[in-house]
DNA sequence: TAATACTCTTGACATCTGTCAAGACGAATG
DNA sequence: CATTCGTCTTGACAGATGTCAAGAGTATTA
């Protein structure tokens, strides 16, 4: 089971025996059924996990809408990246979408990899590289443009996430309400002008 | 003039004496006016500063318009991360807002770093870990935030931009125009009822 | 000093998006 | 099968924000 998470820190950066070792002996599975939440709000995120098979978001609570941040699928690490940093209780929720399997460190071993093997940190630093590009590729997505340029760049970036996730999901993580989502796609999905009535 | 910058690579984690050497022989500084370009849209960031003296904001353009990302003072580091990251060429442009002295390090003597000091992937990725903390949490006053409740809350946590940066700047900044900032300011200052009328 | 450029403000109006309400449709459940 | 629930759509309307235009005030420069 650790297998790909092994793999997918080799992808990033080297991989010593003895660490994966110390991974294997780690690592831990967890199991979740669609519509669970993996981290409650006001916990503290204290593992970091890779996800093997499934689909999960993350999202906060903002005056009483959902705002979604991140959906994260297979091959994707789930955390809450503020919590996680600064061990402070989270904003952030996240709950699966799908059936979702997550294979898992705890936070001290990951630290405790940091000192014991030095090169760990270059995998923790594309790690967080790569998350950070995708947070800011997100937000350069939400500013700027409108409604249904957000979506239309959505779709084109994210053709599998369209099927597997629900328009309310995808409208809040556009930041639009779902009415205006589904306005949005009803004209794109149309001709433009009128010629086409006659 | 390293000085600064070994302080700052301290403060994120260990710095070695032979990595220090490194450091001091390595680094350069650079000066400019305000109002200079430091990074052009289309070049490759290959370099990563920190500012020591003065103000910088990235920004790109987005439909003819003007999105600034980010303000940098002194004590941050100012660099194009995706580009930097990806080694592509950028849509953030960097210019300084004020005379602005900066330390620097050549991409290819970071990674050779990376590479010689394992433990100097520490530092890396906590530097990347607080800016991408930055990020969401620009992200998350963007979302949901009427512009009123945005300026508000920008004014809140950074008191000292407000003197040092236009009005036009932080608009953009904030995700709105210059006239509503201006608006948003003026409702602001001003009593929220009509009882002060009589 | 006059001329110019720049920043910020204000007004009028258009447009986008959100809100509230209702309904169609399909999936899940008893 | 009937019912219920959740998803998505559609309409009417209101409010927030953008756009265009103009003007006041200040700093900069010749």
């Amino acid at each position: 089971m650790p297998d790909q998470l092994v793999a997918k820190f080799r992808e990033l950066g080297p991989v010593s025996a003895e660490m994966e070792a110390k991974i294997r002996e780690e690592a831990f599975t967890e199991e979740y059924k669609a519509g669970k939440i993996i981290l409650h709000q006001g916990e503290v995120c204290r593992k970091i996990c890779l996800v093997t098979k499934g689909l999960t978001r993350s999202y906060y609570i903002n005056d009483g809408k959902e705002v979604t941040s991140r959906f994260m699928g297979e091959g994707f690490i789930v955390t809450s990246w503020i919590s996680y940093y600064t061990q402070k209780p989270t904003a952030e929720i996240i709950e699966t979408l799908e059936d979702t399997t997550l294979i898992c460190l705890h936070e001290p071993v990951i630290q405790k990899m940091y000192q014991d093997f030095p090169a760990s940190n270059i995998i923790g630093r594309e790690q967080v590289e790569y998350a950070f590009f995708l947070s800011e590729k997100r937000t350069q997505l939400l500013r700027g443009l409108t409604a249904g340029e957000r979506f239309s760049t959505f779709a084109d970036e994210n053709p599998t996430l369209l099927t597997r996730v629900s328009m309310k999901h995808i409208a809040s993580y556009l930041g639009m309400t779902e009415e205006t989502l589904s306005r949005v796609r009803s004209k794109m999905y149309r001709p433009k002008n009128g010629i086409a009535n006659s």
